[in-house]
DNA sequence: AGCCGACTTAAGCATTCGCTTGAGTCGCCG
DNA sequence: CGGCGACTCAAGCGAATGCTTAAGTCGGCT
């Protein structure tokens, strides 16, 4: 398998920043040879010419196109991570969190945030991902703790139990089913059910519960977050399933109400995981120390303030390629 | 420059995963000395051990714990490239719109839905950038088209104008400032600012506003999402700003309720933008005509009932690296 | 036509990569 | 202490990469 390289991807972007060989060439501090063969050694390898010259300038192939943009990205990220190594040993500790979508969203900036002032100089990530891939994420040292569901069990994942939640089903308050008991998968199933990007992960308690009751991914809406579909919700859209203690405050002003479902489990348990003795990063193993505390309940189960704007990082929505 | 090399990569993340580099070298079906090199080249290129033998497996240094991170998000990355380059002729087109936070929250959804219709096998991903990167992203290539403010002039980036739009600044209906006339800087500047991950930015008119009133970003908290953020201003825990027609719906049913503001614009436009001529692509250039349409500006203007969640695509925070 | 600029191709060369084999080195356990 | 397992180092080799110079090719322009 003969492998691009950075250097041909490095030719290839700046080739498609300036529309030219000429120019990248220049831009880089080589002939344009070296340019052009380094685009050559892609096209050949990748199957398509990538680009053609145009009126004053270039124009990318379907293919190009998406080589433009991975490119860019996998070089960005490769001098990034170059100058992120070089100075690891610049003091401040480094926390990768992965979480489900809804933890990343109304978890973990409560929790982080606590826990970020017991644990000064700390920069903290967090990662939404699927479910099940929270085992690979540890294994593969691309997070430190995951937050949700436990994995499942395998030799050097520890999984620590700290906080026992539960669901609500909710509806706008003058939902046609507000009044009924004991719903169930006929009455539940195709209602319009409104979710956030990654409603749907069976092995969230939400989705299992989701797919119990027979929702389909093209019965179901999506929302660019949690909230968005809980706010539209409460202007009578359709239904959801959120984390009771996140909308606690919704259903004492009245905004959203409990619907009364039956026949399916709606409680479950948070867990901390992460890898066993010598590979458990200090940080890590605090954050893991930290969740059974009072502190951390506390900062979870209470409505999230947000988080200073000057130390706040957004969470990263990580693709998982198989 | 010494590179990288990504061979250099898969084996420093696959010795990372497998915890040994006899692991490692099986599993890459090369000799074990073949992976030590690669890792020794690393680990002189970045002045760092990266990792040390520890019971029953290794344990990362900072630097290899950043490493491990970044170099299986860039080889994950690059075999996805390919991938997507390799299938390109597959006939789906593909579309990449960058826009602000509040924008990929609250305007492409709807509007890319509507273009989507009228536009079959499309496959379209949004990124949230700062509004500053707007017109790298389209020189670069890495995206087809920018919503949101125009980007500074340039020779081959044209901007089309097409809608207007107002914004609101919002608190909850007990707020005590609800009666308040006229308000301007000196009553606004230290109330406590509830805002979306990029509300600063200054390149946005929100992000203006708020720097005209003379909001810090110490003083201002910051939530996953803009939704979020209206959603606490609605439990009464601060103010925000935010486009009128997103909470048109709020201040209808009381929820929200707009505060009088003096001495700053309010209204602004929404400018498409993408390359010109031959440099842009078909589908581009059919957004670009769609975005001035009635059908546009409806979907827009209308409440989101959310996307169908089978062709959902979450979007992207892209992390811009000078 | 004729030329010019922009790109590609070809040949050549130093360097590095990626790999192997074989010989250490280090820590550990009986 | 001998030996064992896991890793590192050294030498070496074929095949790339990355670069150059030099010689085409192609299209547009006057």
């Amino acid at each position: 398998m003969a492998d691009m390289t950075l250097t041909q991807l490095r030719a290839f972007v700046t080739v498609a920043r300036l529309g030219s060989v000429k120019g990248a060439a220049q831009s880089l501090g080589v002939t344009e040879a070296a340019v052009s063969g380094a685009v050559a050694v892609l096209r050949r390898e990748l199957g398509d010419v990538l680009f053609i010259r145009a009126a004053g300038g270039i124009s990318l192939t379907p293919g190009g196109s998406r080589l433009a943009a991975g490119a860019a990205e996998i070089v960005g990220l490769a001098e990034e991570t170059r100058h992120r190594v070089r100075q690891a040993s610049s003091g401040t500790a480094h926390l990768r969190v992965a979480s489900t979508e809804a933890g990343v969203e109304q978890v973990l900036p409560a929790l982080l945030t606590s826990f970020g002032r017991r644990q000064p100089d700390l920069d903290v990530e967090t990662l939404a991902v699927p479910v099940a891939v929270f085992g690979d994420l540890l294994r593969d040292r691309r997070a430190d703790v995951t937050i949700g569901p436990a994995p499942h069990p395998a030799p050097a994942v520890e999984s620590i139990p700290f906080l026992r939640f539960q669901l609500a089903v909710v509806a706008a308050p003058d939902h046609p089913l507000r009044h009924r008991q004991r719903l169930g998968p006929a009455q539940l199933a195709h209602e319009p059910w409104l979710l956030g990007p990654a409603g749907l992960d069976p092995d969230t308690l939400s989705g299992a519960f989701l797919a119990h009751i027979g929702v389909e991914a093209t019965g179901a809406k999506a929302f660019p977050s949690v909230t968005a579909s809980l706010n539209a919700v409460a202007a009578g859209a359709g239904l959801s399933v959120a984390f009771l203690h996140v909308v606690r405050d919704d259903l004492r002003r009245g905004s959203l109400i409990r619907l009364d479902v039956t026949g399916a489990r709606l409680g479950g348990m948070l867990y901390a995981s992460a890898l066993t003795g010598e590979r458990r990063s200090t940080t890590a193993a605090a954050l893991c120390r930290f969740v059974t505390t009072p502190a951390a309940t506390q900062a979870v189960l209470t409505r999230s303030n947000g988080v200073p704007m000057n130390e706040f990082r957004p969470p990263v929505h990580v693709t998982i390629w198989s």
